[in-house]
RNA sequence: CGAGAAGUAGCACAGCUUGGUAGUGCACCUGGUUUGGGACCAGGGGGUCGCAGGUUCGAAUCCUGUCUUCUCGACCA
């Protein structure tokens, strides 16, 4: 490719409204362009490097035996419904309607299409199992977009749902698509860890996601220092650490003015180890006080699976009114008028501080035989330097980018829409499935994340929008010119994506855009041509050598080829 | 959805307090001098100052409303 008369254009300047550093490197690459709030449009030069996310990822689909199809992106709500999913997505799903008022939706996800799909060719136990996937868009109206391409209301996603006639089977079908993940991004070079996690609105049993390691990433994996303990923090547990201490007398104490806990901790001298904290919820529109240790937080995720509800909220001053509960002051001791659940935790502390339930009094020394409670259960996060729960080692916190998933999803979807098949004994059973999803944007993303410096994106040889660069320093000079057409033409028919900058651009100019836009080699055409020399850089390392212009074509491909995983 | 900030040329911003010819840098066009890491000189093009009302002889500037974007939170497969 050449650059003069073709779409490309770059941006010197960082642009205000971007937040990260992908984001940002992506509009001044001219790559993408944001549209209006997570709306990207992909220009020329950011639809090639698209295109190769998605061709690794087809690849590697296709190998583990998946079969590609496409589904619509706008859909008629009753699908939905049918599996209550209309609820469990809310106000993230985009609605409309047709000119005869049917009620529409663009796709979010696509389970129900898929299984419809397969209605429509399982009748017995031999036509299973099958995996089919598609690539393409989906739709979630976020309440806030964020970090460029990493939280978008339309991005590109590979989504892959497997079809097998009993749980053993999906055992197999998803071990293949969990091994192609690991292909996958191992092939583009992406530092990732595999945790446990939620399986929220998916539903089903199993839920592994693939989270690029990156400090912007919006969710916390939990690591261990001992073992590869990897879980998301939503679904993370830790062990519970003994107390071993004689009871002591449980004794009211005037804590004036201290109603949060690093106030009542400071007041009282105290470990806010110490401490346990009320959290007064509404669930399900009834007041329930959750208490747990002060240092930590409520775990939303695991309350909303105890109580089998989507969503907690804080309670209101009418709904905290019915209890005797005095905020800032709440504790577990005598009081009534709601339910109260302690978590796990609280059991195995002794002598801890709690709220009085009186404006300015705290009790300390309390304990868990002082009080009476509904429930008690894990419902606290994890904190670092918790203790594994496996190996009784240290856990740690990183940040990651969720750019693969992986759920068994069981027969849920099956059964709500009557997915079924006749096995040997000619009974009927419902099929067992599993869904993969993988956001190929979010990959685009973490890479840049991960692989830029000052100058621009350093993209792997695969992923790069082209492989090589030529630069033309003089564009006037015609040998030097001659030389590089030539050059840029025999490259191409070995089969090597080349752009040659063609323009007549001062030589700073140009080498600026080919680091920008992450090359990985950039052969400059200038002054040592007389000699009969041309320069080689490499992007990453930043390392450039002088090759003759005999040994140019052949060092290219050897060097392309090595680098091509 | 709650709180805050901002919308002026393709990009980054000044001007607004105290109303009176719409500016700067980069980018773009023409000419010249340059030519290996974002050149220089001279000339030039490009704006209904987010939108709609209002106040005023006169509004980018003051007032009201509205939309959009960003930040923090809530939400999030």
């Amino acid at each position: 490719m050449r650059l003069k008369n073709s779409y490309f254009y770059t941006i010197r300047e960082d642009v205000k409204d971007e937040d990260s550093t992908s984001g940002n490197l992506l509009v001044r690459s001219g790559m993408v362009k944001k549209t209006s709030a997570g709306i990207y449009m992909f220009l020329p030069m950011g639809l090639r490097v698209l295109d190769k996310i998605r061709g690794i990822v087809k690849e590697e689909m296709d190998k583990a035996g998946a079969q590609e199809l496409l589904m619509p992106s706008m859909i008629p709500s009753e699908v939905y419904a049918t599996c209550g999913r209309l609820e469990a997505f809310g106000n993230s799903m985009f609605h409309l309607h047709d000119r005869a008022m049917h009620e529409m939706v663009l796709g979010p996800t696509h389970e129900e299409l898929f299984t419809i799909a397969a209605k429509s060719m399982v009748r017995s136990y031999k036509d299973l199992p099958f995996t089919l996937y598609q690539i393409a868009d989906k739709f979630r109206d976020e309440a806030r977009p964020r970090y460029g391409l990493i939280r978008v209301k339309e991005f590109i996603m590979k989504d892959a749902y497997s079809f097998d006639a009993d749980e053993e089977s999906l055992n197999t079908s998803y071990l293949k698509m969990f091994n192609a993940y690991k292909k996958i991004f191992g092939r583009m070079g992406i530092d990732y860890k595999i945790v446990k996690a939620d399986t929220g609105a998916m539903g089903g049993s199993l839920s592994e996601e693939f989270q690029a390691v990156s400090d912007i990433g919006e969710d916390i994996l939990v690591l261990c220092d001992g073992c590869d303990y990897a879980s998301n923090m939503e679904v993370s547990d830790f062990k519970i650490e003994e107390v071993s201490e004689a009871k002591k007398q449980l004794e009211l104490v005037e804590t004036p003015h201290a109603s949060s806990i690093e106030e009542v901790s400071k007041y009282l001298n105290l470990d806010v180890k110490k401490t346990v904290k009320a959290m007064l919820m509404n669930v399900d529109s009834e007041l329930v006080i959750f208490f747990i240790r002060g240092d930590r937080e409520l775990n939303e995720s695991k309350v909303c699976k105890l109580f089998k509800v989507n969503e907690i909220n804080f309670a209101d001053d009418e709904l905290i009114a019915k209890s005797n509960a005095c905020p800032g002051f709440t504790g577990p001791i005598d009081l009534t008028g709601c339910k109260i659940v302690i978590d796990e935790e609280v059991l195995s502390m002794k002598n801890f501080c709690v709220g009085a339930n009186k404006e300015g009094y705290h009790y300390i020394n309390a304990n868990v035989s002082d009080f009476k409670y509904d429930l008690s259960a894990p419902i606290s996060t994890v904190v670092e330097g918790d203790v594994c729960p496996h190996c009784g080692g240290k856990l740690y916190f990183k940040k990651g980018i969720e750019i693969g998933n992986t759920f068994k999803l069981g027969t849920k979807y099956a059964e709500k829409l009557g997915l079924k098949y006749l096995d040997e004994n000619n009974q009927e059973n419902n099929v067992t499935m599993g869904c993969y999803g993988i956001g190929i944007g979010r990959i685009l993303a973490a890479i840049i994340e991960q692989n830029n410096d000052e100058h621009g994106m350093i993209l792997p040889m695969n992923i790069a929008p082209y492989q090589v660069s030529i630069v033309l320093i003089n564009t006037n000079d015609e040998e030097q010119a001659k030389y590089a057409y030539d050059l840029h033409d025999r490259l191409e028919e070995l089969g090597i994506e080349v752009l040659l900058d063609d323009r007549e651009e001062r030589a700073g100019v140009k080498f600026n855009d080919m680091d920008l836009i992450g090359i990985p080699l950039r052969i400059t055409i200038g002054k040592k041509y007389s000699d009969g020399y041309v320069e080689l850089k490499d992007r990453r390392s930043g390392e450039s050598i002088d090759i003759s212009t005999n040994d140019i074509v052949d060092y290219i491909t050897n060097k392309v080829n090595e680098e091509m995983v």
